[in-house]
DNA sequence: TCTGGGGTCCTAGGACCC
DNA sequence: TCTGGGGTCCTAGGACCC
């Protein structure tokens, strides 16, 4: 048995936290530059606001009391944290899925309800954070599980246990609803007269693979009740680390460009650095506004391999802008750019190259860049290509403190 | 005017190996 | 006239996840 432990609204309860004057008012916590809605609260969503809708399009509802906040990710990394050790504590078998949800193997609890609903109360008690349990027989239908512990929760008190004979909850599910099937799967299973999750379960395995490949064989076999993915307690680490952003504006000139691309880099290295990784390849990619008509499009992305894995800012920075100099093409207004390390080893073992050595004293000079930046705050130090004056920074207007993660923003209680 | 960021996995095709 | 089989690795692109 598994059990799916999902935050409720998990970004737009971490704000409320610390401002409980928010508890029970419609939020709407906004992707970075402010651009589109990522996560809503009961009452934001009962305004009828979509999961990515644009900021835009629901500016009016401030009218009805919407309250909109850009998005704090320091802190709901640090809240995460909280969540996630609690499980940890209460249970041997987790698997950290996402930001805001985890996996853990029930096999040897007796009473998996029980454990369920004790185990919410912990969480809750613990960290102030509302969650939702689903327990099944495989990943999926513990997905589906959850789905509907939190869609009936007055009746389940948001845990539900699935048993064998689930088809209740099947019927009402379309197949878009269930773990791993979206749009482009989903228009093709409508093609077949496959349209609830009670028709993927009855499907033949080999039908399943020959629409939608091994993925969706899988996901077949997991509705029928036998498990296909594991737990996977130790996931192998990191393959691939990307730094990219939207720009504040559009750019248009390999200057601004050239700034952006040269900070992403230097990021990606710090953080495979932070995790003990290296990696051979680097690819950028740049793109246009695809929502802007009135704009020429150009999609564009190029990778290159190091000479030997690396997590030095200066070879993943060179790499990145000869590969910027190939690619960009003026006349264009580009409005996103990337930089993504790929084939990511770990830095014991690193296998040497004859031909080429790395840096000499390269560990002990990005050891002496963290530390500074680690201590006096982020790019204390740092390239001189990354640029001086940022245009392409991102908006966030509407920002709350660094509650868990920053001395000066710690809450303060006022005591009458 | 204004539409996110960071991941994983799969597939197809090409280059290359013996 | 007629040119194999079985692999791996790499890249690009797409689909999907939260």
């Amino acid at each position: 048995m598994f059990a799916l432990v999902d935050c409720n609204n998990f970004y737009a309860s971490c704000e409320r936290l610390f401002r409980p004057d928010l508890r029970n008012k419609p939020i709407a916590v906004l992707s970075n530059n402010d651009g589109c809605a990522i996560a809503r609260s009961e009452e934001a969503k009962a305004l009828g606001i979509p999961m990515g809708a644009p900021a835009f399009k629901i500016r009016h509802l401030k009218a009805r009391g919407l309250i909109t906040m850009s998005c704090n990710f320091p802190l709901y990394a640090d809240l995460s944290n909280r969540v996630m050790q609690t499980l940890k504590d209460e249970s041997p078998d987790v698997s950290v899925y996402s930001i805001d949800e985890a996996f853990i193997n029930l096999n040897k609890i007796k009473d998996p309800l029980n454990f369920g609903l004790s185990l919410k109360k912990t969480v809750e008690r613990n960290t102030g954070i509302s969650i939702s349990i689903g327990i099944g027989p495989t990943k999926t239908l513990s997905k589906a599980a959850n789905r509907y512990a939190k869609k009936n929760n007055n009746k389940t008190n948001y845990v539900y246990v699935i048993d064998k004979n689930c088809t209740h909850l099947l019927n009402t599910m379309d197949t878009q609803d269930v773990w791993g099937i979206a749009q482009g799967l989903g228009k093709r299973l409508a093609l077949c007269n496959i349209f609830t999750a009670t028709d993927l379960a009855l499907m033949k395995p080999y039908k399943a693979r020959r629409i939608g490949g091994v993925g969706l064989e899988r996901i077949v076999r997991e509705l029928k009740g036998i498990s296909c993915l594991s737990l996977d307690e130790t996931p192998s680490g990191t393959k691939s680390i990307m730094v990219s952003r939207t720009f504040g504006q559009l750019q248009t000139h390999f200057e601004g460009l050239s700034q952006s691309i040269a900070m992403f880099a230097a990021r990606v290295s710090e953080k495979a650095r932070s995790k003990k990784r290296e990696g051979q390849y680097v690819t950028i990619f740049l793109r246009t506004n695809k929502h802007r008509k009135q704009d020429r499009q150009y999609h564009v992305s190029l990778s290159t391999s190091l000479k030997h894995p690396s997590a030095d800012t200066r070879d993943i920075c060179h790499a990145a802008l000869t590969l910027l100099k190939k690619i960009y093409k003026p006349g264009f207004n580009y409005n996103k750019a990337g930089v993504l390390l790929t084939a990511l080893t770990p830095k014991e073992g690193r296998q040497f190259n004859l031909l080429s050595q790395p840096r000499i004293k390269s560990d002990e000079l990005m050891d002496a860049i963290d530390k500074i930046n680690f201590i006096n705050g982020k790019e204390t130090i740092r390239f001189a290509t990354s640029g001086v004056h940022r245009k392409w920074k991102m908006k966030q207007n509407n920002l709350s403190p660094a509650y868990t993660t920053r001395w000066s923003d710690l809450p303060k209680a006022l005591v009458k």
